[in-house]
DNA sequence: CGAATCTCAGATTGACTGACATTG
DNA sequence: CCAATGTCAGTCGATCTGAGATTC
């Protein structure tokens, strides 16, 4: 049967848009997006000294759209730009307090949620599902990079894709 | 520790985005946008013999919005509308046969993408995540129709939400 | 008459490519 | 001189709300 690799990726569908129904009304009352909730949080995980390039690069967007996100959440009072370092190209982002109280408030809500989701089901299982859940992504990734080679590419590995 | 919360909700969420970037490259080789192919996907789903309405309540998006997809997968030879045969109000979508074999294109390589990721996991393994998945996604929905109704509404469970 | 279906018009959000100045 | 960074300008795809015509 097909059936157990069917339900398999439309349970993990399911899971993520349930996540999301979690983090959108919380994020409505607090009148951010979800692109600038993403935003904070890799500006956050990136403990402020990453430059916009790498930031665009870990979110999968281009640097004008980056350029444009930061635009919006800076004008909001999220975020704040300094200059590099020791690169005057670049900028480096740093949330504001109000960026911070921000993505910890919704990550709270995402925690509460992620308690109750688990509730009734044992440690044994949970991690097993995960160990599963990992495995297949590993498989996936390599039949991914095996047949359609779609990495963003980190800007120094660039290659002619034709002539 | 949170941390199988968290590479639950991370993982799920990973193999969705892995999955849509197995049925990207597909889509745009033949020329058609992720939300083109839901639309066919769900109007498969319904045997041609589904109004607008309903499929709009399917896809999670409003009417207009519909119509406007309506529009330009007709455009494009992808499916056609025809009069609802009780209700002169609706219009029924069905696919042509070029719509039709997108379609089944995509989801052969779907499920090709499907059998390799489960490669070197047992049924038993495979049958215990799903039904895993199941029970937190029962979880999630409930926590989410607690605290936030954010249902669809099919047209005729109207209520007031403020007077 | 109220409700449902579809469509048109206008607005918004989030993304893109291309071009450009600045700097490494 | 070439590569990388950030930004501006223009465009596009997919969504929304509001309004309207038609039919149940």
């Amino acid at each position: 049967m097909q059936d157990v690799r069917d339900s398999l990726t439309a349970q993990a569908g399911l899971l993520s848009e349930l996540m999301t129904g979690v983090t959108r009304p919380v994020l409505e009352g607090m009148g951010v997006t979800l692109a600038s909730f993403e935003l904070l949080s890799v500006v956050k995980a990136g403990s402020g000294n990453l430059p916009q390039a790498e930031l665009a690069r870990r979110l999968g967007i281009s640097a004008p759209t980056l350029c444009e996100s930061v635009r919006i959440a800076s004008d909001r009072g999220l975020l704040v730009q300094k200059p590099h370092p020791t690169d005057s190209r670049a900028k480096v982002l740093s949330l504001t307090s109000k960026g911070s109280r921000i993505v910890n408030e919704v990550l709270k809500r995402v925690n509460q949620a992620e308690s109750e989701m688990v509730i009734g089901i044992g440690d044994t299982e949970l991690n097993a599902t995960v160990d599963v859940l990992k495995r297949i992504n590993r498989n996936l990734a390599k039949s991914l990079n095996h047949d359609s080679p779609n990495r963003i590419p980190t800007p120094s590995e660039k290659q002619e894709t034709r002539p």
